[in-house]
DNA sequence: GGCAGTTTCTATACGCGTAAGGAAACTACC
DNA sequence: GGTAGTTTCCTTACGCGTATAGAAACTGCC
């Protein structure tokens, strides 16, 4: 009977002086306190005490680096709560969960367009979602585009939302959208220029809920 | 009687030497030719026979030149079609049609997190789906805010789709999604570890149109 | 002609992400 | 102990976007 293989062998090869968890530790503590904008790869060598090109033993890469510290925000925020008892309301509820708490951090925007499971943390409220779906009567096939349909829509609102936002902010020349709305022709787009003048107001409403659950009531309707 | 300002008078200051024109039409061309990833101020520079610099009062930033290059495509693109006479399908279809050729262009990805009005040029289409969705009994109101959720949802699986993609073109490592689903517990998650399986075929799938159509049905069904 | 005023172009420089190559620190085997 | 192999770390360098400062080329007014 020989030793299956978690002998604790120290490995070959020169012992590392810095750790992935460090390096991530490190990155959300500076994205914490000073924001995305003072993560550089250099900043964060030297507050850990090392070069930057050692950083790339244990990252591949800064996006490898912010979809980690992605995946370890949503393993601190996501944890699986108390979910509705209907099924509908369950999907509309996970859904609004997953949002939300990306919402509330706008800096991971650019990781946000990754993939359609952006987190093994938030694989608990993919499953509350798809499983709703199926509760309601949908094939698992259709569920799972619906919830892709699902994912496509929240992940839109909060790239085009904050994305807007941060224009908006280092930039104080008028939005691309007032240009539009002032050289609007009332013959050619005669609903538009009746809305123009709400247009602001109504985009600065959060509507995200009311297309959430129009969004589900079409994809039950046609399941 | 006096001119009233279109006088031809030259202005002061040093002539120019390039124009704003030329700096985008030599980007579209670079981009065509050899890809978005080729677009660098310097070289554009070089192409144009001038020094980056000299770019920078004919356009504020790489950032706005991109959004610039998406407003030109739009306008080569994008023009008033035949669309259906019921108000739904004319949503559908018109939505569609933006859709269509902003996937066919990948490379603005990142400026397509833009705003809700990508650009002048697109406006026909705009109008046409907010104009359906009035016709389909909507409040105005209403029907820019179901206006914003399909450009959320349009948007949203432009951006995911493509980043995807592009990560698994320059990554041969196994995907996240892989990775995650190797290592799903039935028992935590039973639908996703049912669907499994499927998945990269499902994801695979354009589903576009279907969760579209599903969509504006739930946006009509609530107003 | 000369002297503002205005606009455009150029030179230089900074910090960024990271590729390439070599030095350093360890294990395993002789 | 010596040598080979392996992993980690450091040094250097490249091209990037662009901030800053000043030179250059024009107009209008004296």
């Amino acid at each position: 009977m020989q030793q299956p293989s978690p002998a604790p062998r120290r490995a070959p090869g020169r012992p590392p002086r810095i750790s992935r968890e460090e390096v991530v530790g490190t990155a959300r503590r500076i994205v914490a306190e000073e924001g995305v904008g003072k993560l550089t790869m250099r900043r964060l060598a030297t507050d850990i005490g090392s070069t930057p090109m050692a950083l790339y033993h244990h990252v591949r890469n800064k996006e490898e680096l912010l979809v980690l510290l992605l995946d370890d925000y949503a393993a601190r925020t996501l944890r699986p709560v108390e979910l509705p008892a209907d099924p509908r309301e369950r999907v509309l509820a996970a859904a609004a969960a997953i949002h939300d708490a990306l919402a509330a951090c706008p800096w991971i925007v650019e990781v946000l367009a990754a993939d359609d499971l952006f987190s093994t943390h938030a694989l608990w409220f993919v499953e509350r979602i798809v499983d709703g779906l199926v509760d309601c009567g949908l094939t698992p096939e259709r569920a799972v585009q619906g919830y892709r349909a699902i994912w496509y829509y929240t992940a839109g609102e909060i790239v085009v939302r904050t994305t807007a936002a941060r224009r908006r902010a280092d930039d104080d020349r008028p939005t691309y959208r007032e240009q539009v709305f002032t050289g609007l022709d009332p013959a050619r787009h005669p609903r538009l220029a009746q809305v123009a003048d709400h247009w602001e107001d109504l985009t600065a409403r959060d509507t995200y809920r009311d297309g959430l659950r129009a969004l589900v009531a079409g994809l039950l309707a046609a399941g």
